[in-house]
DNA sequence: GAGTGGTCTAGACCACCCT
DNA sequence: GGGTGGTCTAGACCACTCT
């Protein structure tokens, strides 16, 4: 790293909020630590503190650190709600988020397909975890879902005891996955008479059908989901900004 | 405004933006115009320059301004195809965003009906202008939508001889209107008798309908829109963040 | 070369949290 | 009271654009 922005270098707050990043992904600052404060850190990085606030900004967007005034910097803890609720944008007639619960809930191992592997950016004969549920609200079913995981990054998961209703803070506590961003595609659908039957539904029945692949902070594909959703008196919402 | 950040008042520079923000409102800042640099500002506003990049960055992430190194600081100028893609989230099966084509449209104005009052957040008696078009690609129709603006805001836009293909630049060039954020609500509906006609399909084909609200900078409702589009080899794209 | 925004530094003071 | 992040200032140098 060099202190001056040489040709084609990135800012040195760029370089050190890489530096820092990776101090979070190897496990050198674990998840709910408190960071040395912004002196210290200036003096160990050998810029200046606000060079090194800048970097903590970024971070802090990125939802990787969490400041608090009069207290420190620390690492993000993953909190299972807030990503339950930061990827499942279904909502109710009066406009709250709908709280899912799964239940049936079966996982399995086995050999990628072409589909698979060209979704995960998978090489062939790589090995997936493929987890299928339903899940419900107030009780009752309204999504029929299948999760394909790379099995390479998540050893053990089909053979846990329970899959837990959401995957991404397991992800990033128990398999050092630090989760970045997602990407949707959403169609409608007619049920089949397999969703028909899972959701208790008429074959026909329009359905919305979400197809997510989730990446990694490093740009890995480490989950390709399809969930099949019926909607009556909710919706899947969307923010434009 | 004051120099120090008095018991519950915003910062400076979040003062300073909002300044600049209404100069470009009144059109005291035209879009494409060139603003003073950030020396010259600091000095009439009053504050250091350092203040003032921080408050035109918050403007330049918000797409109020764009800056140019070596050129200077621009009111930023609607592009109708920025408009027109920012909102339109459909992609085809190769992952370009797809560009649609408006016919059949008509326009009228009338007084709004409760549900009309209640999205847009109007009082009693208020007029709005309807709008029903439907898009095509490929000359192929695949979406048909209504669109009900305050007429209030929008003077004589049912009499125009042409509503343009995306309304959110025409907006802000010939009303002045910000348009700031939007906030839709996605469902799956069987295609009724009337859209079966419209796009030429069998009725009870699913469809994704999106209903929604897009706010101005200030916070009042500008449009209210439901779309019903038939996603055959195309997709509504979201991104997680 | 003159002018602009982009980066980086150094230092001050404030608001907030904890003990 | 001591330590932390949040704001604000002043000034330097760099990279880029235009003429």
């Amino acid at each position: 790293m060099s202190k001056r922005g040489r040709a084609g270098e990135p800012p040195l707050y760029a370089q050190i909020r890489d530096v820092l990043l990776d101090r979070v992904r190897t496990g050198a600052l674990a998840p709910g630590q408190l960071l040395p404060n912004e002196f210290e850190l200036a003096a160990e990085l050998g810029v200046s503190q606000g060079t090194v606030r800048r970097a903590l900004d970024t971070l802090t967007r990125e939802r990787i650190v969490v400041r608090r005034q009069g207290s420190g910097t620390f690492v993000a803890v993953p909190d299972p709600d807030e990503w339950l609720f930061r990827y499942f944008n279904i909502y109710d007639a009066a406009g709250r988020q709908v709280t899912p619960d799964s239940i049936d809930t079966l996982a399995s191992t086995g050999l990628a397909n072409k589909r698979e592997c060209e979704r995960l950016g998978l090489g062939l004969n790589a090995r997936v975890v493929r987890v299928t549920r339903r899940r419900t609200h107030d009780g009752v079913p309204f999504i029929a879902e299948t999760l394909v995981l790379p099995a390479d990054l998540f050893a053990g998961l089909a053979e846990r005891a329970e899959i837990p209703n959401t995957v991404y803070d397991l992800m990033q506590r128990d398999y050092g996955v630090l989760v970045g961003r997602g990407d949707e595609r959403v169609t409608a659908v007619a049920a089949g008479s397999l969703e028909a039957d899972l959701l208790s539904l008429s074959p026909g029945t329009p359905l919305i059908r979400i197809d997510r692949v989730v990446y990694a902070i490093d740009g890995r594909a480490v989950e390709w989901r399809v969930s099949l959703c019926h909607l009556t008196e909710k919706h899947y919402r969307v923010r434009l900004t």
